[in-house]
DNA sequence: CTGAAAGCGCTTACAG
DNA sequence: CTGAAAGCGCTTACAG
């Protein structure tokens, strides 16, 4: 940059009063009394000077980074497939803005999960949200006990780390319930990825449970892994179709392993819903145009980031939060994957 | 965090040494000359005490913050369409961890497109990388008079701010050329965005150019806006399937653009390609899934993420760049939507 | 209503 | 081969 950055030392200069002073009025620190005249004489100063107070002084003196770290574990292809993230992610980014926050994002392979407390060790971030937490992570065990603010987007058992998740055994209970209630007797899955994923069990649950309340045995040959693309969902549904009878419907706990799976329905000759009705999870905003479009159960994926990012800060500020985690609610869709009469 | 954070000074008492060194070791400054058995001494004193240098600290002292920042010009709702993007961010994230710098995210909306400055002139970041420049942006201008590194992701007219970018022109002409060679004379056009995102601009000349150099008229009324959302595409095929006689192929400069517009042939009774022909422009991850699955020109998203971290590090560092612009190459995608036949 | 001073935790010439 | 010292630009008790 030309000439030399201005500093607080310049604006109280030319304000004619402290760096104290200049400090407390531009911060707008509440409870002190300073004059209209200095505050404008202040305001105007720096105006004129184009005076930025600079991040890392104001970090290294107050210790706080005003940053927070988004951490999701995933590899490079779950990512760019990961339709849900860009809406968490706008989700945080607002939330973090308005309380003058920044986000900084990492993702993380499975591998070097302890790359990520580096962010927080080094006194990078103020706090992290954990996005796709495994069940078994003990650095984040590590973080947490030593009082490092997380939140956990999903949830991880047998931890009183808070987080922020969303109802996905009730949802994926609803969708089920909606393929039993139009007649089905015999229904596959797919999860959408791996059971070590706190989301994968949980929509699974779902599932089961429905399965059990209605008193349908389940059968372990139509129950298939995904994880997280739509090769993942093209070959499980291909291990379904060999099974005999087929299933007249299947669930498939991610709207983006789903596409994968219809069109290994497709390439077998089957149409949908008339030979085998689909029913997503997610709603991705594709969902709705995926042919048929797909019925699926609405993630809030805004609201969740908006929600994360929310809760992290006011821990971050050192509130107490009322509850430790809380869940959002799904939503129904119902589209055309899936037919409409009962 | 419990107990007190360690720093420079508990290592230096630890090994015996002073914090100069301390720093000198941990940096792996070159040229100096420090014995093994210090060395030693510094690194095993670090590790017993859990020792990591404070983030803040390291930046006020030397000035640069190794973050650089990632700014994407676009409103909330084309965000969540973006398959592209996540691409592009584990490209420049995985170069930026590659070099020891964090990445920080931050979507902004045309509207007040000098809230992104803020980053930079308070030294939040080293750099920005901008993504989806407009054609006219005085702030753009005004950071790199003052000698902000900056690193475009597309381009600008008339600037000489260095940038990274594909051979968008050319794709599309190799696009509509081969609509061309198999036959087509009637060929529609949406466009990915409006006019004044330069990748916009640039896809359409392509188009143009095609047309112009086999001697086939322009006609402006088979050609509509896109502005990056399916539900734009859907808007945008329904007027040019208004039109007679209809193209017999439509060229879409986005393939999420796409989907909205196939979805609109699908509806008004029409079949892809039998009765017209669709190309996309991108090939996202969902492309390939797409019914019928989308010939397309690809993007090397994660490649021009990766060239544009590494470019606008190594200005950060003081390099000097052989060129100001590099244009990647695009590839010709051909599947279904498209007919085989020449 | 406002200021002088200490301190946050590093890096980096400079000196020897 | 290594150290003493200054300085980066803020904030924040403390004092008056």
């Amino acid at each position: 940059m030309s000439a030399r950055r201005p500093t607080s030392v310049d604006v109280a200069l030319l304000a004619g009063v402290s760096r104290t002073t200049v400090s407390l009025v531009l911060n707008h620190i509440p409870k002190v009394n300073i004059s209209e005249a200095t505050r404008k004489r202040v305001f105007e100063a720096a105006r004129q000077l184009n005076y930025h107070p600079d991040a890392s002084g104001r970090k290294l003196a107050s210790g706080k980074s005003k940053t927070i770290g988004l951490v999701r574990l995933q590899s490079s292809e779950q990512v760019f497939n990961d339709a849900f993230l860009l809406q968490v992610l706008v989700g945080i980014e607002q939330v973090a803005s308005q309380r003058g926050f920044h986000v900084l994002l990492k993702h993380i392979n499975h591998s070097n999960t302890n790359e990520y407390s580096q962010l927080v060790t080094e006194n990078f971030v103020d706090g992290i949200i954990l996005s796709g937490p495994l069940q078994n992570d003990p650095e984040l065990m590590r973080l947490h006990q030593e009082g490092v603010p997380i939140m956990l987007l999903g949830q991880m058992a047998n931890t009183d780390i808070p987080f922020v998740d969303v109802k996905a055994e009730s949802g994926s209970e609803t969708a089920v319930n909606h393929l039993i209630s139009i007649g089905h007797k015999r229904i596959g899955m797919i999860t959408n990825a791996k059971l070590e994923y706190s989301s994968a069990q949980q929509r699974k649950n779902g599932y089961i449970n429905a399965l059990t309340k209605a008193n349908i045995q389940i059968d372990d040959r139509l129950i298939k892994e995904g994880d997280f693309t739509p090769a993942s969902g093209f070959l499980a549904m291909k291990e379904i179709l060999k099974s005999s009878p087929l299933p007249s419907a299947v669930f498939i706990a991610s709207d983006v392993v789903a596409i994968g799976a219809i069109q290994a329905i497709k390439q077998s000759g089957l149409r949908i819903p008339r030979d085998i009705e689909i029913f997503g999870f997610d709603d991705v905003p594709m969902a709705q145009y995926y042919d048929p479009p797909l019925s699926t159960i609405r993630l809030p994926a805004f609201d969740l980031g908006w929600a994360a990012g929310d809760r992290l800060i006011r821990l971050i500020l050192g509130e107490k939060l009322d509850l430790n985690g809380i869940l959002l609610d799904t939503e129904l869709i119902l589209r055309e994957s899936t037919s409409q009469a009962v």
